[in-house]
DNA sequence: TAGATTGTTAATCGATTAACAATC
DNA sequence: TAGATTGTTAATCGATTAACAATC
């Protein structure tokens, strides 16, 4: 269908130029300029005409952008213009604060399930689930059709639950735990850990 | 004294390869090369050795690097060959789940204040801290020298709040509200929201 | 010594920026 | 119409890879 591949390093701006876009429709703006939408993001005018004008032509000369518009031709792209069901695995404090975290809202994404392996868990509730066993994941995911994931296992364990999660058909995972995954080609995964992002910043300091 | 400048690029893959170092040690492991390393982290053994030779010489042609000269090299690089004072701003979830958090351990990263504008969460406890009035934050991180926050207040707050930050002398910021923050280039962010994360993830989906 | 692997150079590949015709 | 701003091309800039002499 694409002609051509889009880089991936354009693929990762869209979020960012999407959530500014939402900021301004709450702020009842109707329309913007890749001028001012780059002054919001921090990224060039030219940047973001640039990565635009890779899906189409959504913008008009002299008037710009027109917000709800580009909104939805973004949420297309990025196919969150549906809900997609995530789980959660580790029910841990940071499994815990996501599975009550309230921003998943109209940004593509509901949390559905969350599992553990620790027995005492098992059976408790989280905000308005219930932690379930994670001997029963690969089937959950399975008959659920539950293609993302949000690892929040503690890091010994993370390669062998990505392991499982890949047999059940996982194709993104978010990974809480501080290690790098070893996956199929076709699995994505992005890094969330506190330390890693910390450290790459600390050696601009004076 | 950095005679030239490396590239940030570089500097973010650092603490991805001491990551991969370190548990390398965990597991008895003497000595890497840039190969295995490689094989670890999903990085080109090329890119490894070309990053790592920014910084000096530091292994050896047909035997590889020593790995815990290496990772001594990088914590010292990355200035995590010491202790960085850390607080959290927002006593959310999100909050709560890092004031708990063991991650930091031997990262180079201690977390020492917690802080919210909740007056029915001041006073109260997560884990060893007791949650701070922000009306007293810009004096306590001047105070106590903090350089580092993790931002976790809500989306609409974010804005407000780093700029007291910045006014109180923070250089790093670790932003989990889902918001682009406006900075002085002086100081340095890195965002973790983890629906932005998910979203640049599912264009791949089938 | 023979094999392995570094550090580095040159070649390639990819991303960003500048500039401007087109046009709203 | 005049001013503004897009989409796109060409130029620049930067990052990655391939290849290999040096050497442990």
């Amino acid at each position: 269908m694409n002609a051509i591949k889009i880089p991936d390093i354009i693929i990762g701006r869209l979020p960012i130029y999407l959530r500014a876009l939402q900021l301004m429709v709450e702020e009842n703006i109707q329309t913007t300029s890749s001028q001012e939408l780059g002054a919001h993001v921090g990224i060039s005018a030219a940047q973001i005409r640039k990565d635009i004008s890779q899906f189409g032509e959504f913008g008009k000369q002299g008037t710009g952008y027109k917000i709800t518009f580009l909104i939805d031709k973004l949420k297309e792209i990025l196919k969150i213009d549906r809900i997609w069901d995530v789980a959660i695995i580790g029910a841990g404090d940071m499994g815990r604060a996501l599975a009550r975290y309230q921003g998943f809202v109209n940004r593509g994404f509901r949390v559905v399930m969350v599992f553990d392996n620790d027995k005492s868990k098992i059976g408790q509730a989280i905000g308005e689930f219930v932690i379930q066993d994670m001997e029963n994941m690969t089937e959950e995911l399975k008959t659920r059709n539950i293609k993302i994931a949000m690892l929040t296992v503690p890091a010994p364990a993370a390669q062998k639950v990505t392991d499982l999660l890949v047999k059940a058909g996982a194709k993104v995972i978010l990974n809480y735990a501080p290690v790098s995954l070893n996956l199929p080609e076709d699995v994505r995964v992005q890094y969330i850990d506190p330390a890693t992002h910390l450290q790459r910043m600390t050696y601009y300091m004076v």
